[in-house]
DNA sequence: TTGTAGGCGTTATCAG
DNA sequence: CTGATAACGCCTACAA
C-alpha cells in the first residue's frame, strides 16, 4: 500500500474519497503516490468494511433480445455519472437460474437490484424479500409488485394491436408466437380476448412454438400458418422479428400486404417504420423504462427508503403504419 | 452468523464449499440453519480472506448491437457451469469509459478479463499490464496482444467481401459506414485498397457517419448515395443494418436487387439469409468467439498461467446470397 | 472431522 | 487535519 510514500495510513482512504478533508500538500503526494504505484484500492476491504457497495444488479432474461438491449440502454443512461457500477445477470428464461444469481447478487449487498418481470418463483420471492436494498421490477405492471415496479400492461398492449386490426377490416386474424414465457402468454390472451370478444378469433389460426424468435422462425411459421389457414388476412406477431419474417415470406409468396394481409408486430424496433412496407407495431417505452427504474432506484438508495411500493404504467402505443392501411 | 444453530463457526463455511469435509450429520443440520435464516455468504468477506474472486470481467462497447450479444451469449455458453461470475462493463466505444471500468474491474481483482478490440489507449494498456490475471483481448487479431487474443481481420475480411463484388461483375462500388470506430475504419480501409487494385474505387462513393448503425440509417444513407452518384451498381456496408436499410430503400425507388444492384453486408446476422431478396454478407463466427475466449480464459485461470500469450483466427465467410447474384 | 489463531485491506470511531 | 485502534466476515494454516 502507499503508507511507504509518506508517512500515512487511514489519510490515503480519506485522500481517496474526500479530498478536501486533507491538506493540499499531504493530498499532492499521496496522488503522486497513487500514480506511480498504479495502486487502486481493494474493492472487497472497502465492501467489507463500510458494509456497503455501489453495485446495482439488473437481471435480464436474453442479452441476445433488442429489448433488452433497448433497456439496458435506458439503464446505463440513468445512471449517468451517478456513483453506481451496473452488475448484470442473463438468467436466460430460466428460474433456477434467476434464483442462482439471486443468491450471487445478494452475497455482495448490493446498493439496488432490478429484476425483469413478476414471475419470479417463490423461493426467488423469498430471497429478494429478505433483500436489504429496494428492488425495481421492470417490464410488466400489477397488483403485487415487491417493492417497486415499472412498466406496462403486456395484456392490454396486445388487445389494443388486436382492436385495431379489427378496426383496420382485417376479420380472420392469425397469432404468431415464439418462446411463450409468461410475458408472451399474457400478450397472447389480450389476442385471443379482444379477438374472441369481435367474433374473429379461431384457434386453427394461432401457431405457437417455444423456440426463440428470430425473423428466419417468423417466416417459417407464417408459411405453416398459410397452409393451415389459406383464408387469414391479419396476422398479429408476438413481437418484430416474427413480423419482419412474416413480410419477407409474404413478399415471397407475392402475398400483398396490406391488400391482402394486414400485418402488426410488437415492440416496435427501429426498423419498423423504415421496412417497405413499413409495419404497425405497438410501441413500448423501453429505454425510458430502463432510465427511470435505475432514477427511482437510485433515489429510494439516497433517501434509504428499503421499501418504498410504488407502480408506474409507461402505458403503450400502437403505432398504425403501411402493413395495415387500408 | 449461523453459528447460534449448531456449535459450529468455520465449519459452516466447509460445509458450503466442500460439503465432503463435513461429517453428514452436521453437514444437515447446517443445510437446515441456513435454509432457515436465509443465511449468504458474504461475497466481500470471503474475496478479502481468500484473496481471490471468481468474477471474469468483459468489457463490450455497446450492449445495444446484435454483434455483442452473440459475443455474449458465446460467453455465456462458455462459462456453462464453471464456478464463475461474468460481469459486464459498456464502454460505449469511449477510451476514457473503458479505462474507467477498468479501474472498477481491477479493483476487484477479477479472475480474468475480457476486453474488445486493440485499440486500448496508452492507459488503458497501462491497467491491464499490471493486472494480475489473464487478459484475452476479443473481435480482433493483429501481433501484439496484451496476453491472449481471438478474432479475425476486419481489413481481409472486407477485402474479400469487395473482391466477391468486383468478382460478380459490379464496378461502381460504393461504400456505407456508420460509427466509424477503429474496426469500421479498418474494414472501410480492406474495402478501399481491394476497390482500387481492382480500379474501381471512388472517394464520390464514399459515404460515412460517426453516427450510430440503424436500418433507417442505412435507408438514408443509401439515398444520398444514390443521388450523388446514380451510377452506382454496387454496395459494400459496414454491417448488416445498414445493408438491410439499403434493402428497402432500393425497393421504394424500384431498384432491382442484384440486377441493377449488388448488395452486402457485414456480420451475416440471422435475418439477411431470410430476407427477399436474401442479402449477401460476411460471416463472422461471434459466439464461437466468446465462447472460446472464456474457455482459454478459464485453461489459463486453473493452470495459473498469468500470461500466456497466443492469438487465435477465427476467420470469415463470405456468404454469397440473392443480392450478388447475377 | 472439527476447531483455534491470525490476518486479508479498508473504514468508523474516537483522540490528539 | 491527522492518526491509533478495532472491527467487517470469511479463509488459510495449523493443531487437536
Amino acid at each position: 500500500m502507499a503508507r511507504q510514500v509518506g508517512v500515512s495510513a487511514i489519510t490515503v482512504s480519506r485522500a481517496l474519497r474526500s479530498p478536501e478533508k486533507v491538506s493540499a500538500a499531504l493530498r499532492e503526494r499521496i496522488r503522486l503516490a497513487v500514480a506511480e504505484l498504479g495502486y487502486i484500492p481493494d474493492a472487497a476491504a472497502r465492501a467489507l468494511a463500510s458494509g456497503r457497495t455501489d453495485v446495482i444488479g439488473v437481471l435480464i432474461p436474453s442479452v441476445t433480445n433488442n429489448v433488452f438491449a433497448d433497456v439496458l440502454s435506458g439503464i446505463y443512461a440513468g445512471i449517468e455519472d451517478a456513483p453506481f457500477d451496473v452488475q448484470l445477470g442473463n438468467t436466460r428464461y430460466s428460474g433456477l437460474q434467476e434464483e442462482s444469481l439471486l443468491r450471487v447478487f445478494l452475497s455482495q449487498k448490493p446498493a439496488g437490484l432490478i429484476v425483469t418481470g413478476i414471475d419470479q418463483s417463490e423461493e426467488a420471492r423469498a430471497l429478494l424479500s429478505t433483500a436489504q436494498c429496494p428492488i425495481v421490477q421492470i417490464m410488466e405492471t400489477d397488483d403485487r409488485p415487491i417493492d417497486m415496479m415499472i412498466g406496462f400492461s403486456h395484456y392490454a398492449a396486445a388487445g389494443a394491436a388486436t382492436a385495431h386490426l379489427v378496426e383496420r377490416g382485417y376479420r380472420k386474424l392469425g397469432f404468431l408466437g415464439a418462446r411463450m414465457d409468461p410475458r408472451t402468454q399474457r400478450r397472447f390472451r389480450g389476442f385471443r380476448d379482444t379477438a374472441e370478444a369481435a367474433g374473429v378469433f379461431s384457434k386453427t389460426r394461432v401457431i405457437t412454438t417455444p423456440a426463440p424468435s428470430t425473423v428466419t422462425l417468423g417466416s417459417r411459421l407464417f408459411a405453416d400458418l398459410v397452409e393451415r389457414a389459406p383464408d387469414i388476412d391479419g396476422v398479429f406477431c408476438n413481437n418484430d422479428d416474427l413480423a419482419l419474417g412474416v413480410l419477407f415470406e409474404a413478399q415471397r409468396r407475392r402475398i400483398s400486404i396490406p391488400a391482402e394481409l394486414g400485418l402488426c408486430g410488437f415492440n416496435d424496433l427501429e426498423m419498423m417504420a423504415t421496412a417497405e412496407p413499413s409495419v404497425t407495431s405497438v410501441r413500448t417505452f423501453r429505454h425510458e423504462m430502463g432510465q427511470r427504474a435505475v432514477v427511482m432506484l437510485i433515489e429510494a438508495i439516497q433517501a434509504d427508503l428499503a421499501r418504498s411500493p410504488q407502480v408506474v404504467d409507461l402505458g403503450y402505443e400502437v403505432k398504425a403504419r403501411g402493413s395495415t392501411a387500408r
